[in-house]
DNA sequence: CACACGTTGGCTAG
DNA sequence: CTAGCCAACGTGTG
């Protein structure tokens, strides 16, 4: 196809951002297109994206599913998806080429995520060379990261490195840029709206139906970076989570949000219940937001009419609803900050200006006995075979796995346990999951470090019974509630009626929670004063030990004083 | 320098 | 079921 002399042919470009609605860059290249010409909506499989390069079965197949759902609304508007696969380095020349292309949008990709980052120069010095005009919107947070207008960057005085480290103190920039009104989403393109002309590709670019159709990364040992699968795993992914795609994400938006105003004002996000076995407490919209099947400016105006709505009074951010959005702004902000200061830092911890270096160890079985769900302690086991099995948990769920990788139990280091939940997550969000691994791993942002989550005593105060325990580790389905969180204390008769041989049916306990959680404590006290150390470089004087009695005695008192 | 505060801890006494 | 302690973090504010 060849452009008539005047006309656009506009490409835009899907990488996350997989949605008609509230998409600027999409509507930008339907607007070149108004005088004649076409539209030539791409996505391209890329084996070492983000989405691809460490991602199990079920997130691949969520992945195709979002591009199938797109297609079918493109092609409601007349349109399509032209799906290709390969290096969009070299895919999107040869794409041009043919098309004739003139213009290509695309969302920004503002975090810094390095793979992201070095696609898009690639691509951008290439178009260059094609004389194709490139042109990028932000559109995947509340507000642009940098230094557009209106981002948080550019009201920052324009100093990534200066920006809010603390969730607070961000809630505070976030209401001053624009009394912290959020833009009306932009109306997703109308049949009119798309340009008529015959599709000369009819059989060629179709979407993947498959996960097996997605190529490995090419030279390299897949096995050393992801997941592997064969056809009968793909046939075999069954347990939906979540059904990838737009029209999925907005009908979830209106069962969980739109249908229920006093729910919405009401959300107490660490109130929410991690024991649901089938039906989750909170919206499950992360994994859409994460791929951008669904705009955190859609979802923020429907909590909006909800509130609106609702005969209650509202939660505030941080715990409400419209506070999960402010996190999630708040992440990526870390995230574009971290790496404007040293590129690709915030997925590590050398580099990283908000991770402290803590002395992880590196024991491969301690490792693999988590990601398998063998660690002996049932609550944990239980969530790590959840996420093995829907790529979900529950927020508080994925809190006391993390805690115990890394400072409460197995002194893992968090990249290790970010390395898998990218893996196995659905909505593995670059930014969002190093944010809460540093967390809490209290390497970053977080630095309480001696309240420590209890692998038993946590979940059972929730859930007395151990229902959810029953449902993920069935090897302990049989066993009386006194003992379903410790099986090592029951009796020997106790465990045969329920059918359990300790380390054979179910593992023995990999360490002992009492002892290694105190150890840990000591551990990162170390590990903190070495970082005071190095930071204060002896501007600080250490405090002397003997000064520890006076002090506790006058806050005692201080307390009891506040209290008459 | 002191103090309040921080989205979601555990434990025990009353 | 709640309050207060445990042993004590960093950040932001005044």
């Amino acid at each position: 196809m060849s452009a008539k002399s005047g006309e656009n042919v506009a490409m835009h470009w899907f990488r996350k951002g997989l949605r008609l609605h509230d998409n600027p860059a999409l509507l930008h290249a339907l607007s070149l297109t108004k005088n004649g010409g076409s539209i030539f909506p791409v996505y391209v499989v890329d084996p070492n994206s983000y989405q691809l390069l460490k991602c199990s079965v079920n997130r691949a197949r969520f992945l195709l599913e979002c591009c199938q759902d797109l297609d079918e609304s493109l092609k409601r508007c007349g349109s399509r998806l032209y799906v290709a696969t390969g290096d969009p380095v070299e895919v999107l020349p040869e794409m041009w080429k043919k098309f004739g292309v003139t213009h290509m949008t695309h969302e920004s990709d503002e975090t810094g995520e390095p793979y992201a980052l070095q696609r898009d120069t690639a691509v951008a010095a290439v178009a260059k060379d094609a004389g194709v005009e490139v042109i990028d919107f932000t559109s995947e947070t509340l507000r642009p990261l940098g230094n557009r207008e209106g981002g948080y960057v550019a009201n920052c005085g324009g100093d990534a490195s200066s920006v809010p480290a603390t969730m607070t103190s961000f809630q505070k920039l976030f209401s001053r840029i624009d009394k912290g009104n959020i833009p009306e989403p932009l109306d997703a393109p109308k049949k009119e709206d798309f340009p008529i002309s015959a599709d000369e590709y009819e059989n060629d670019y179709l979407t993947l139906k498959h996960p097996c159709d997605i190529p490995w990364p090419r030279g390299q040992n897949r096995s050393q970076i992801g997941p592997i699968w064969n056809r009968a795993d793909a046939n075999k992914v069954t347990s939906h989570i979540a059904n990838g795609g737009e029209s999925y994400a907005l009908d979830r938006l209106q069962k969980t949000i739109t249908a229920r105003p006093n729910w919405t004002a009401q959300y107490e996000k660490p109130k929410t219940s991690c024991t649901e076995v089938s039906d989750p407490s909170t919206t499950v919209l992360s994994p859409y937001l994460s791929i951008g099947c669904i705009s955190p400016r859609t979802v923020w105006h429907a909590i909006e009419t909800a509130n609106k709505q609702a005969k209650t009074n509202r939660t505030q951010p941080p715990v409400s609803l419209h506070g999960q959005l402010l996190w999630r702004d708040f992440n990526n902000l870390m995230a574009h900050s971290a790496n404007s200061q040293h590129a690709g830092s915030w997925g590590q911890i050398k580099n990283n200006a908000f991770c402290r270096d803590i002395p992880w160890s590196s024991d491969p079985n301690m490792l693999s006995s988590w990601k398998e769900g063998r660690t002996g302690y049932p609550w944990i086991d239980a969530c790590m075979a959840q996420l093995r099995s829907e790529g979900w948990i529950h927020h508080l769920g994925r809190h006391a796995v993390a805690c115990f990788l890394t400072r409460g139990d197995l002194w893992q280091s968090w990249v290790e346990g970010a390395d898998h939940f990218e893996a196995e997550l659905l909505d593995a969000d670059y930014a969002l999951n190093s944010f809460n691994w540093m967390w809490l791993s209290a390497s970053g942002f977080f630095y309480q470090y001696f309240r420590c989550y209890s692998p038993i005593q946590f979940q059972k105060k929730n859930d007395p019974n151990g229902n959810y325990i029953r449902k993920w580790v069935p090897e302990l389905a049989e066993m009386p509630a006194k003992h379903i969180y410790e099986p090592w204390k029951a009796n020997v008769s106790i465990l045969k009626t329920a059918g359990v041989k300790l380390g054979k049916t179910y593992p023995r306990p990999i360490v002992d929670h009492a002892v290694v959680s105190k150890e840990n404590m000591s551990k990162m006290k170390l590990a903190y004063d070495l970082h005071k150390k190095s930071q204060g470089g002896g501007k600080k004087p250490a405090s002397t030990s003997g000064t520890e009695p006076p002090k506790k005695k006058a806050k005692k008192v201080k307390k009891q004083t506040k209290l008459k």
